[in-house]
RNA sequence: GGCGACGUCGCCAAGUGGUAAGGCGAGGGUCUGCAAAACCCUUAUCGUGGGUUCGAUUCCCACCGUCGCCUCCA
């Protein structure tokens, strides 16, 4: 079965036939950087990152953008999240820009986010904006109020509403926000604002100075690089009114082109309240953990797993029990990984042990089944942990096992692991430094000496430095071939 | 009020028109000097009420509950 993806465009999963065979163009919502980045975040973008590595370990060419919103983000109070930040810190705008763009790219990359091939500032594609908004009022599809902002005329595109399912009609209008009065319709959305006096994110333009709205930004940079028809276009669901739904409007409307073929939306995450409801995280309830701060008590492989072992399209509610289940999952697949790697190095020439081969295919198609429905990770890690279950009783056997079989399986690991899902090591980061070896050296010369306390019948000695290495985070494992330890 | 989604074992969570993956937890075993780890066994009839069907957890309707969006949010 080859790949399907639910497309939020038709409600239904549909085979995904990218527009240019071999290669899929998509763009991803990014954030407003005026703050650092919380968890909630790190669901939408690890999932998008599994949908990435997916494609390309699928075989796809992909060209990923993924923008990030500099301007033109307005609050309710009609004020920009940006210049609010700086006023507050007494920055200038583009520095908390910076600060924040630069905070976000160090979460992800912890996280083990792959970046986007391109990432777009809304603030540096202003000519983009107002050619666009152009074409729209050449086509009729926008108009210039008396107050002299330029608004799209819903009115105008009868498909506006076809990706949420929202019909114009319905909405009530106006009724949680005076209207404004110089649009023509209250569901009309900005293109183009005049800036006011103390507005210091302000361009010239053919109707003044003044700002691009915040949806026109995604629609002049996905065209830009990705051309009017691209294949996926994703983003968290909390956004699909008004944010996507003005983008395919407004999109379709100049280009007179199929905006984005398939929509992916991610379920949003939310966190228990004072009574244990789930509610949405984010910035403005004051109710999330930051990266940052999650990473301080978790691996991110650990926050990479409890984000994947829902589907992305469902929310998620975290939590720190749930975080620890994960954390157990984790440690049960790593520890294979690990038990794996130690076997590699004594592992004898040959492929005894080949039918085991078999296991690790079946797994890796299992995996790949999957995945190829929908991009469902849950049903991914299923296939690990029943491969992690065979390896441990194959491994824990006295059965003998050629290099070319735990090359295979360690590959597989590898590849579904951590190429694709981002859950298991290169190798073990402690490893990595001279004085990491000095210590792995230390402690083994202590297992020796345990060892002979162990054959002389000494425990007391054996369990004394056993404990000792416990108290200082280090776990041995008694094996028929050998004391093997890790660092918890 | 409108739109969207969800309600599956104690918890988390896949999934299918023909009686339900996986993880965590719990109980019982095996292995081990002890431990650690691992492995084995046990642990669900799928929110409620109707309907369609030979047969529904899976399709339809209603109801109840929860979440998201409709205003900035990934």
């Amino acid at each position: 079965m080859a790949l399907q993806i639910y497309n939020v465009l038709h409600r239904e999963k549909e085979p995904f036939v990218p527009l240019h065979e071999g290669r899929v163009n998509m763009y991803v919502c990014g954030p407003t950087v005026y703050d650092h980045a919380h968890v909630g975040h790190a669901k939408t973008y690890v999932a998008f990152d599994v949908v990435v590595r997916y494609l390309r370990y699928s075989g796809y060419d992909v060209l990923y953008v993924q923008n990030l919103t500099d301007v033109g983000h307005i609050l309710d109070s009609g004020e920009d999240r940006i210049l609010k930040k700086a006023r507050q810190t007494q920055s200038l705008p583009m520095q908390i820009a910076e600060t924040y763009a630069r905070s976000y790219f160090a979460d992800m990359d912890a996280l083990g986010v792959v970046r986007p091939d391109i990432s777009p500032r809304a603030s540096g594609h202003i000519p983009e904006q107002i050619e666009m908004i152009e074409t729209l009022l050449a086509k009729g599809h926008a108009y210039i109020s008396d107050d002299g902002n330029v608004y799209f005329d819903v009115r105008s595109w009868p498909e506006y509403g076809k990706l949420s399912n929202r019909r114009v009609e319905e909405q009530e209008a106006g009724s949680r926000e005076s209207v404004r009065e110089d649009k023509r319709n209250p569901e009309d959305f900005a293109l183009w604002k005049l800036a006011e006096p103390e507005h210091i994110l302000r361009w010239d333009s053919p109707w003044g100075v003044g700002y691009p709205g915040w949806h026109i930004e995604c629609s002049a940079m996905s065209r830009k690089y990705l051309g009017d028809t691209f294949d996926i276009h994703g983003g968290g669901v909390d956004n699909i009114f008004p944010h996507n739904e003005c983008e395919v409007a407004q999109s379709e409307a100049a280009n007179e082109a199929t905006f984005a073929r398939y929509w992916m939306l991610v379920g949003s995450l939310t966190v228990p309240d004072e009574f244990g409801v789930p509610v949405k995280m984010s910035k403005s309830l004051g109710n999330f953990y930051t990266i940052k701060d999650a990473l301080k008590l978790h691996r991110p492989e650990v926050l990479r797993l409890f984000i994947l072992s829902g589907h992305y399209r469902n929310p998620i509610v975290f939590s720190e029990d749930a975080l620890d289940a994960a954390r157990k999952g984790w440690d049960r697949i790593y520890g294979a990984v690990r038990l794996v790697r130690t076997k590699l190095q004594s592992a004898p020439e040959g492929d005894a042990g080949g039918a085991f081969r078999d296991v690790v295919d079946k797994a890796k198609q299992q995996f790949i089944a999957a995945m190829d429905d929908d991009f469902n990770a849950p049903g991914g890690l299923a296939a690990l942990y029943d491969l992690t279950r065979e390896v441990n009783t194959l491994l824990n056997s006295s059965e003998t096992v050629g290099r070319g079989v735990v090359e295979a399986i360690d590959q597989t690991y590898r590849e579904l692991g951590g190429t694709v899902l981002g859950i298991v090591p290169e190798e073990e980061a402690a490893m990595a430094s001279t004085s990491a070896e000095r210590e792995a050296g230390l402690i083994q010369l202590l297992l020796d000496l345990r060892a002979d306390a162990r054959a002389q019948k000494d425990f007391a000695r054996a369990d004394q430095i056993r404990q000792q290495l416990t108290g200082l985070g280090v776990t041995l494992e008694d094996r028929p071939d050998g004391t093997i330890w890790r660092v918890d």
